[in-house]
RNA sequence: GGGUGAUUAGCUCAGCUGGUCAGAGCACCGCUCUUACAAGGCGGGGGUCAUAAGUUCAAAUCUUAUAUCACCCA
C-alpha cells in the first residue's frame, strides 16, 4: 500500500466496476425473495443542471441509506433520473439558436424540439456522470427522464383523468408573469429580494370637490389600472369618505372609496390605491368587494390600448416617469420618499415579475388535499424529523388552485384541441378528440399551444417511473416507496403534490417516510449563489482545484458584473492556495457526520480537511494492520489454536457497542450520530489503543519468558482480531465512504477467510451482545489510567516521552496486583516503563511524582529531577478541588429531599461519588503528608 | 402581521424522553519527525449552556417572558 492515502488512485476504477457488474440493481434471483424491499426515488435533477453542494448532500444521505438497507439484504433501488426543466431546458438551446442569429421562431416548434432532443442526448448528462464521481449506487440501467415516452403517457391519462372528474380546468386569473419570457412561472421559479425604490405620495381628489386622499404607491404606473381606493374601516380620519368617489387622475374614471380591514392604517397615509389586475391583494380585494378589474399591461409589460392613448405601447418603466411627470406638473404629486421593497424576480430571465391576468390551465386541490392531510394525520406517512408535519398541514390548509400552464415549447404539450370558435374538447389526440365528440374533419381543430408545469409530471414521478399505468412487478415490489429524502424548500412544491397525485392514482401513499435535511450553506452560513460568488462545486472539493481556475470560475458570466471585483477579494482571501483535492469519500463523511436534525449546515474546509485525514488514518491503520498479518497464520485455518488478550476482548466489545449505535442512528436517520460513532471507534480506540497494543503482542522479544506455543496462540488471536475488526470496521463504514473501504476490503477480507468480489454485497455488520465482555471493558479502563496517569506527570515534569521510567506501586488491592501481572508487558510498552515494583505499606518512599488509579498510586521516583514546590502545589490544588467536590456531595446527600424522592440509584451513585473522592482524597492527602516528611 | 426554528469553548456543531452532560472536530499552547500515519503521536488551557423568572430534591435539558438571528407564509 502507498505510504499516504490518494484518492484519485482508486475512486474510478471501482465505480465502474460495481456499476459494469450491475451491482446497483436489485437482486431478482431467489436469494432475495421474502426479503424487504426498500426504494427511495431521487429527486430527479434538471436536466440542463450540473452538481451543487446541495445536491451532494442529499445524495450522500441517499448513497448511504441505500447502501445501508443493500447490506442488510433488502431488495433495493434507488431509481435515477431527470427532469426535463421547461424553462431553463428551452433557455439553453434558446441561447445556442441566439447565437447563431436566429430565434427559435425563425426555427418553429417542432424542429427546435428536435434540437433540444438533440442538445439532451450530447449535453444533458452532465449531472448524472457528477452523480457517479460521488459514489452513488443509483440503478442506471432504470434510469428515467421525465420526457420519456411512459412518463409521457402517464402525464396525458392523469391530465385527462383529472379533467373528465373537473379536477382541470381553465380559467383566468392573477399569475406570475415573465414579461421577458412570455410565460407564467411557478412561485418557485420567482425570486423576491429587497432593493431600492421609492414611496410616491399622490393627491387624489374626490368627484365633489370636497376634498382629497393621498394614497403612497411603489408602483405608480399602475394607477392606470385602479378600481378603488381603500381605507380602514374604524380610520376615524376617513370614515366620512367612505362610500364617495375619487376622480381618478390622468383617467376620465371614477373609483369608490371602499373600506376593509386588510387595510393597515398605521402604514403609508392609511389609504391603498386598488389595482386588481396587478396586485395579488388588490385582485383579493377585488372580489372581496366586486371591482371591475382593469388590466393595463401586454404581454411585454407595456401599457395596453384599453389605458389612456397616450401611455399607449410605453414601457411599464416609461410609463412611470411620464406619469410621474404628469401628476407632478398637474400638482398631484405630494412627495417622493426612499423605500425599500421587496421585488420579485423571474429567476431564469432576472425581468422583474408582473401579477398578470391570463387564461391558464388550473387543478382543483381542495378535493385532493384532503387525503393528503390525513395520509400524514393518520401516520401512513411519517415526516422526519418530526415537526415538519406543521408546515405541511400549515401549507395544505391554505393551498390554492394549482396553475399547471406554461407558455413555452418545451414540455408536455397539453392535450385540449379548440374548434374556430373557441370551444375546447379534451382527449388523448386529435383523433380521439374527433371521435369522443363526433367532429369531423371539415371542423378545423388546433391543439392547444401550452404545455405542463414541469412539477406536474415530477408529481408522478414515484409511480410513473415503475411502469404506472401498466401494472408492472417494479410498481408492485418498490410502490409505495420506502423514504423521500428531500430539502425543505420544496415540501409544498413537490413533496405535497406527489402525495396528492399518489392517493389519486394509485390510492397509496407515494413513500411512508419523508427524511428532511437542512441546506447547504457557506461557511459563513450564507445561501450559496452564483450571485454572491460563494459557490462551491463539489467536484473541485474532490478533484481539487487551483486559486486562478476558482476565481475565474466564479465570476464568469454574472449578471451584475460590478460584482466579480468584490467576489475575486473574497475568494483570494478565503483559498489562498485553491482547494486541495480531498476525495469522495472525505466529501461525503463531510456530509454525513454534519447531516443533524438542524436546518442548515455550515460547509467548512476545516471539517472537510479533517475528515481527508480520517481517511488517511483508516488507511495507514489498514497498512499497519495489512503488515502485521499478510503471509502470517491468521487464524483461518479451524485448527490453529487462538488465545485472545485482553486489548482483543476489548477492543472486540467496544465494536459490539460500536455497532449497535451506528445501526440505532442510521434506523433513525442520524447519519451525523453514525458517522460520530464510526469516527470515534476508529480513531481513539481502534488506532489510539488496540493498534499500539497489539504492538506488544507481535513483537516477539527473545527473552521474554512465555512459551513459544503460548505466544504463538496469542499471536494468532491478535492477527485474527486485528484483521476481522478491521474488516468489520471497513463493512460499517461502507456505506459512508464507499471507495476507501473497497479498496482496502479488498486486501483484508481474503486474510479474514472472505472469498467474494465486492463489499458492496456483503451483510452489514451486525451488534452481538453476547461478544461484549464487562470484566474486560473494566479492566481496560483500567489499565487505560494507569498509562495515562504516567503520561500526565511525563508531560508535567517535561520528562522526554522516550525517556524510559520506572514506576511504584503502593496501596494497590489484590485486584490491582491481579491486573498488573496479566498486563505487565502492556503496560511497559504503552507507557514506557522499564520497570514496575510494588512497595509496601510502610516502605520508604523517594521523592516521587504521583499518579492515581482508583485507590493505587503510581509514584515515579525522579532523584534530582522532581521540583518538590512544583509537586506540592499540584497535590494542593487536587485536594482542594476534591475537598470542594466534597462539600458539594455531602450537601446534596444531607438534603432529605433528595433521599426520600430521587431514585434509589442516583442516590446511590452519589454515595458512590462521595466515597470514591473521599479515598481520592486520603490518597492525596497523604501523598503530600509523605512530601511535607521529607521536605517540610 | 402569522408560523417555524435557532442561541452550548475562538470557530463549526453534538448533547435537550430532567440526575457521570458540560462533550467532539477544527483552532490554540507545550513536548515530540518513536519501527501504520507529521494529513501523525502525547499532554494541556478554554464555556456561570443568550437573559430573566418559574416548576423540581435536581434544569443546558421542562414552562413562561425578553433579546438577537434565520427561514417560510401573508
Amino acid at each position: 500500500m502507498e505510504k499516504t492515502y490518494n484518492p484519485h488512485a482508486i475512486e474510478q476504477r471501482w465505480y465502474e466496476a460495481w456499476e459494469s457488474n450491475g451491482y446497483f440493481s436489485p437482486k431478482a434471483d431467489s436469494s432475495a425473495k421474502g426479503k424487504e424491499s426498500y426504494c427511495i426515488m431521487i429527486p430527479p435533477p434538471n436536466v440542463t443542471g450540473s452538481l451543487h453542494m446541495g445536491h451532494a448532500f442529499q445524495d450522500t444521505i441517499m448513497d448511504t441509506l441505500t447502501r445501508y438497507h443493500r447490506m442488510k439484504g433488502d431488495k433495493t433501488l434507488w431509481q435515477p433520473g431527470t427532469d426535463h426543466a421547461g424553462i431553463a431546458t428551452q433557455m439553453v438551446v434558446e441561447r445556442i439558436i441566439n447565437s447563431e442569429g436566429k430565434t427559435r421562431h425563425d426555427v418553429g416548434r417542432d424542429a427546435f424540439i428536435e434540437k433540444i432532443w438533440d442538445w439532451k442526448e450530447h449535453s444533458g448528462n452532465t449531472i448524472t456522470k457528477q452523480l457517479r464521481r460521488m459514489g452513488a449506487s443509483l440503478d442506471w440501467q432504470r434510469e428515467r427522464f421525465t420526457m420519456d415516452d411512459g412518463l409521457s403517457d402517464a402525464v396525458k391519462e392523469v391530465f385527462l383523468k383529472l379533467h373528465k372528474e373537473d379536477l382541470i380546468y381553465r380559467g383566468k386569473r392573477l399569475v406570475n408573469w415573465d414579461p421577458v419570457l412570455h410565460t407564467a412561472v411557478s412561485d418557485l421559479e420567482v425570486l423576491s429580494e429587497e432593493e431600492n425604490g421609492h414611496f410616491w405620495y399622490m393627491h387624489y381628489p374626490l368627484s365633489d370637490g370636497s376634498g382629497e386622499l393621498i394614497v403612497a404607491t411603489t408602483r405608480p404606473e399602475t394607477m392606470l389600472g385602479d378600481s378603488a381606493v381603500a381605507v380602514h374601516p374604524d380610520d376615524e380620519r376617513f370614515k366620512s369618505m367612505i362610500g364617495k368617489t375619487i376622480k381618478l387622475p390622468l383617467t376620465n374614471r371614477e373609483i369608490p372609496i371602499i373600506a376593509d380591514d386588510y387595510v393597515d392604517p398605521e402604514f403609508g397615509t392609511g389609504c391603498v390605491k386598488i389595482t386588481p389586475a396587478h396586485d395579488f391583494n388588490d385582485y383579493e380585494m377585488g372580489k372581496r368587494h366586486d371591482l371591475p378589474i382593469i388590466n393595463i399591461f401586454t404581454v411585454d409589460a407595456a401599457i395596453n390600448n384599453d389605458a389612456p392613448e397616450k401611455y399607449r405601447g410605453m414601457d411599464r418603466y416609461v410609463a412611470r416617469k411620464e406619469i410621474i411627470k404628469d401628476l407632478e406638473s398637474a400638482g398631484l404629486l405630494d412627495k417622493i420618499e426612499d423605500h425599500r421593497l421587496m421585488v420579485p424576480r423571474a429567476d431564469r430571465s432576472g425581468a422583474v415579475i408582473e401579477p398578470y391576468l391570463t387564461d391558464q390551465w388550473y387543478v382543483k386541490i381542495a378535493p385532493l388535499a384532503e387525503p393528503a392531510i390525513k395520509a400524514v394525520e393518520d401516520g401512513d406517512i411519517r415526516f422526519v424529523p418530526d415537526n415538519w408535519k406543521n408546515t405541511y398541514y400549515e401549507w395544505m390548509n391554505n393551498i390554492e388552485d394549482w396553475c399547471i400552464s406554461r407558455q413555452i415549447w418545451w414540455g408536455h404539450r397539453i392535450p385540449a384541441w379548440y374548434d374556430e370558435d373557441g370551444k375546447v374538447y379534451v382527449a388523448w389526440d386529435e383523433q380521439e378528440v374527433r371521435k369522443k365528440y363526433q367532429l369531423d374533419d371539415s371542423i378545423k381543430l388546433k391543439q392547444d399551444e401550452d404545455v405542463l408545469d414541469t412539477w406536474f409530471s415530477s408529481a408522478l414521478w414515484p409511480f410513473s417511473t415503475l411502469g404506472w399505468p401498466e401494472k408492472t412487478p417494479e410498481l408492485d415490489t418498490f410502490y409505495p416507496t420506502t423514504v423521500l429524502v428531500t430539502g425543505f424548500d420544496i415540501i409544498f412544491f413537490w413533496v405535497a403534490r406527489m402525495i396528492m397525485m399518489g392517493l389519486k392514482f394509485t390510492g397509496q401513499v407515494p413513500f411512508k417516510e419523508v427524511y428532511i435535511h437542512g441546506l447547504v450553506r457557506d461557511s459563513h452560513g450564507h445561501k450559496m449563489s452564483k450571485s454572491k460568488g460563494n459557490v462551491l462545486d463539489p467536484i473541485d472539493l474532490i478533484d481539487g482545484i487551483d486559486l486562478e481556475t476558482l476565481v475565474e470560475k466564479r465570476t464568469k458570466g454574472m449578471m451584475q458584473p460590478q460584482m466579480a471585483k468584490k467576489i475575486e477579494k473574497s475568494t483570494r482571501k478565503e483559498f489562498k492556495d485553491g482547494i486541495p483535492s480531498f476525495g469522495t469519500d472525505a466529501l461525503r463523511f463531510t456530509f454525513a457526520i454534519q447531516a443533524t436534525t438542524g436546518r442548515d449546515i455550515k460547509f467548512d474546509m476545516g471539517r472537510i480537511e479533517g475528515y481527508r485525514n480520517f481517511c488517511n488514518k483508516l488507511w495507514n491503520a489498514s497498512r499497519y494492520v495489512l503488515m502485521n498479518t499478510e503471509g502470517h497464520d491468521c487464524g483461518i485455518e479451524k485448527n490453529s489454536k487462538m488465545s485472545f488478550s485482553l486489548a482483543d476482548k476489548w477492543i472486540i466489545s467496544r465494536l459490539q457497542e460500536t455497532e449497535k449505535q451506528v445501526i440505532a442512528s442510521l434506523n433513525t436517520y442520524r447519519l451525523d450520530l453514525a458517522a460520530q460513532a464510526i469516527y470515534e471507534f476508529t480513531w481513539n480506540e481502534y488506532c489510539d489503543w488496540y493498534l499500539e497494543l497489539s504492538k506488544s503482542v507481535l513483537a516477539s522479544k527473545e527473552n521474554d519468558n512465555t512459551d513459544t506455543l503460548q505466544k504463538e496462540a496469542l499471536q494468532r488471536g491478535t492477527r485474527h482480531t486485528l484483521i476481522n475488526v478491521l474488516e468489520t470496521l471497513l463493512r460499517m463504514t461502507h456505506p459512508i465512504m464507499p471507495y476507501i473501504t473497497e479498496e482496502i476490503w479488498q486486501r483484508v477480507a481474503p486474510l479474514a477467510g472472505i472469498s467474494q468480489d465486492t463489499i458492496m454485497l456483503q451483510a452489514y455488520p451486525e451488534s452481538d451482545t453476547d461478544k461484549i465482555d464487562q470484566s474486560a471493558l473494566d479492566e481496560m479502563s483500567w489499565l487505560q489510567q494507569f498509562v495515562l496517569g504516567i503520561r500526565q506527570i511525563r508531560s508535567g515534569y517535561d520528562i522526554k516521552p522516550g525517556k524510559p521510567l520506572t514506576v511504584l506501586l503502593q496501596n494497590g488491592a489484590s485486584l490491582d496486583k491481579d491486573r498488573l501481572s496479566r498486563n505487565e508487558l502492556m503496560l511497559k510498552n504503552l507507557a514506557r516503563l522499564k520497570a514496575i515494583q510494588w512497595l509496601e505499606k510502610n516502605d520508604n518512599v523517594p521523592e516521587s511524582a504521583t499518579a492515581l488509579v482508583g485507590e493505587m498510586q503510581l509514584l515515579i521516583p525522579m532523584a534530582g529531577l522532581i521540583n518538590i514546590e512544583e509537586e506540592r502545589a499540584r497535590l494542593n490544588k487536587e485536594i482542594d478541588s476534591n475537598q470542594a467536590f466534597i462539600v458539594k456531595l455531602e450537601n446534596k446527600l444531607a438534603n432529605e429531599n433528595f433521599t426520600s424522592r430521587a431514585p434509589e440509584n442516583v442516590v446511590a451513585l452519589e454515595r458512590k461519588k462521595l466515597s470514591d473522592t473521599q479515598s481520592i482524597l486520603n490518597s492525596l492527602t497523604e501523598q503530600l503528608e509523605k512530601l511535607t516528611t521529607l521536605y517540610p
